[in-house]
RNA sequence: GCCUCCAUUGUCUAGCGGUCUAGGACGCCGCCCUCUCAAGGCGGAAACAUGGGUUCGAGUCCCAUUGGGGGUGCCA
């Protein structure tokens, strides 16, 4: 039988990061399977109706390489794809589960249910619908309808026993069916809840494997219910573990480190994203760290998935960015960074080629590279405290002796070339007899005032040009009295 | 509160009864390389939550405790 699983986000305007890993397992699982991966979007909330959102889900999946093989932008067998667009198709078959007794019409309203729920709450106690309207008679419940009094359709949950289901990834799990609340399936404007369209959808579009958050680890056994009341054949479930942003908080949009997009605007690239979410909660059993998307398909296994929660690590992913940056042809390394070098150096004159060449393999994140590099369009007011340097064997006397050797040869130089520049004030040092540190430690830091940079002295007096050199070694001089 | 899931270094994890004096990676520390930093190379510190069982033998199985997650919406 073919596999067919699904990625069925509510457009609220963002992808979270952990929806994305979903979609990813999704996605890897279902290739990895040789089956079809379908985006159904619910948007069943008509309150919480974004415009615009559900671009920002099919530009992140595909961004990410993530593609499905039916939706509601390329079609399929199985349309539409957009819950809000089916709206009419649930409440047949909820009527049906009606006449079966598994389901009843409710009428009473949301504002005497928050009462009660919150007395039953100042008890302390759980609050479960009490099946009050299962009691009504069929004629009342006909006399309510013909009234028009507005009602909800709720599923009539057993009371007795326990519901179980076996989880590809969690086992088997058990819930005693008292705790099982008679959750409301059709809503009081006529649309389906989540929880309801859910179960339509996947059956009706033949889905296979739902494999999704754990959140809905405890109402799966309502949806189990709800398979066989109708009659239908259930789903495999995968349950997947929360991505955490730290041990008790799950990640957030408040911390700015939940989406996609406040990932991608600071400067990380999409492959490392997914490479490294892809390893949150799943690991393939080798020490294999990177991976392109076909071989995380190939690697990808549900048996390997992890049961407890992930937390995001953010410094492992930024090495991990690191490495993808460093990995990166060259001129695409430069096409994306010269926007963030121009925050700094637009029309400086910089050579930027040669700047990206410096940067290219100490960038971590993008948006690093503005305070990295923006010593280089005006000196940072630095202390001549940098000038001592153990190591170096260097401190501001030493500075300054070895910086006035130096200035007069920088004068020198016609050719302004980072090779020119590093031969000829080689050949002096060499021929001071002094120590290539104690002269090049204190040049790079007048050149820069900087205690670290991109490349060293050579380097970034070629970047700077002559004049701007000369101009710094004289001010380095100054300051050093 | 009730239901439920989970539990190996700071973090992601390997481990599916003996091969574990617990392996890899990030991070951290040290050394080397070097005109700085980074990169790279080498090395180091760092974990089986606790208590009971089961077994010849437990990180690995069972139970309890503790800790954490999730659910408990006419949200999804």
């Amino acid at each position: 039988m073919e596999v067919r699983t699904r990625f069925a986000p509510s457009p609220t305007g963002f992808m979270h990061l952990g929806g994305l890993r979903t979609a990813l397992y999704n996605y890897l699982f279902t290739k990895k399977m040789g089956g079809k991966f379908i985006l159904r979007i619910e948007d069943t909330d008509q309150e919480r109706f974004v415009e615009g959102a559900t671009d920002v889900i099919y530009d992140t999946l595909k961004g990410c390489g993530i593609n499905w093989d039916e939706g509601p932008d390329v079609g399929g067998n199985y349309g539409p794809y957009v819950q809000s667009e089916r709206k009419n198709l649930y409440l047949p078959y909820a009527q049906q589960l009606v006449e079966k007794g598994a389901a009843y019409y409710c009428f009473c309203t949301k504002e005497e249910l928050d009462e009660r729920r919150a007395a039953c709450e100042a008890k302390g106690e759980v609050f479960k619908y009490d099946k009050h309207c299962l009691n009504l008679s069929k004629e009342e419940v006909q006399q309510k309808l013909d009234a028009g009094i507005p009602y909800v359709i709720r599923m009539n949950c057993p009371t007795e026993g326990e519901s179980a289901y076996d989880d590809l990834v969690f086992g088997h799990i058990a819930f005693p069916n008292d705790t099982l609340d008679d959750m409301i399936l059709i809503k009081a404007d006529g649309m389906p809840t989540y929880n309801f369209a859910n179960v339509i959808d996947d059956h009706l579009m033949g889905i296979t494997h739902v494999m999704r958050g754990m959140e809905y680890l405890s109402s799966t056994p309502k949806y189990n219910l709800l398979y066989n009341a109708f009659g239908w054949e259930i789903p495999q479930y995968i349950h997947l573990t929360t991505v955490m942003r730290d041990s008790q908080h799950k990640l957030s949009k408040r911390d700015g480190d939940a989406y996609y997009s406040d990932f991608i605007q600071k400067g990380y690239l999409k492959e490392a994203l997914i490479n490294y979410l892809a390893l949150v909660g799943w690991n393939p059993g080798t020490d294999q760290e990177f991976f392109t998307m076909d071989e995380l398909i190939e690697a990808f296994d549900v048996s390997r998935l992890n049961k407890s929660p992930g937390i995001f690590d953010m410094e492992k992913l930024t090495w991990m960015n690191a490495k993808y940056i460093s990995e990166l042809p060259f001129d695409t390394y430069l096409e994306m960074a010269t926007p963030w070098l121009d925050k700094v150096l637009a029309g400086k004159g910089i050579d930027y080629r040669r700047l990206a060449e410096l940067m290219q393999g100490r960038t971590e994140v993008f948006n690093r590279i503005p305070d990295m590099v923006s010593f280089l369009a005006e000196l940072p007011d630095y202390s001549i405290d940098l000038h001592t340097h153990k190591k170096m064997k260097t401190d501001p006397v030493i500075a300054k002796e070895n910086l006035e050797l130096v200035l007069p040869i920088l004068k020198g130089i016609d050719n302004w070339s980072e090779q020119n520049i590093h031969d000829i004030v080689m050949a002096a040092i060499a021929e001071s007899g002094k120590k290539n540190g104690a002269v090049l430690w204190p040049l790079r830091i007048a050149l820069s005032g900087l205690e670290s940079t991109p490349g060293g002295a050579f380097e970034i007096a070629y970047l700077l040009g002559k004049d701007e050199s000369i101009r710094r070694v004289e001010k380095g001089l100054e300051k050093l009295g």
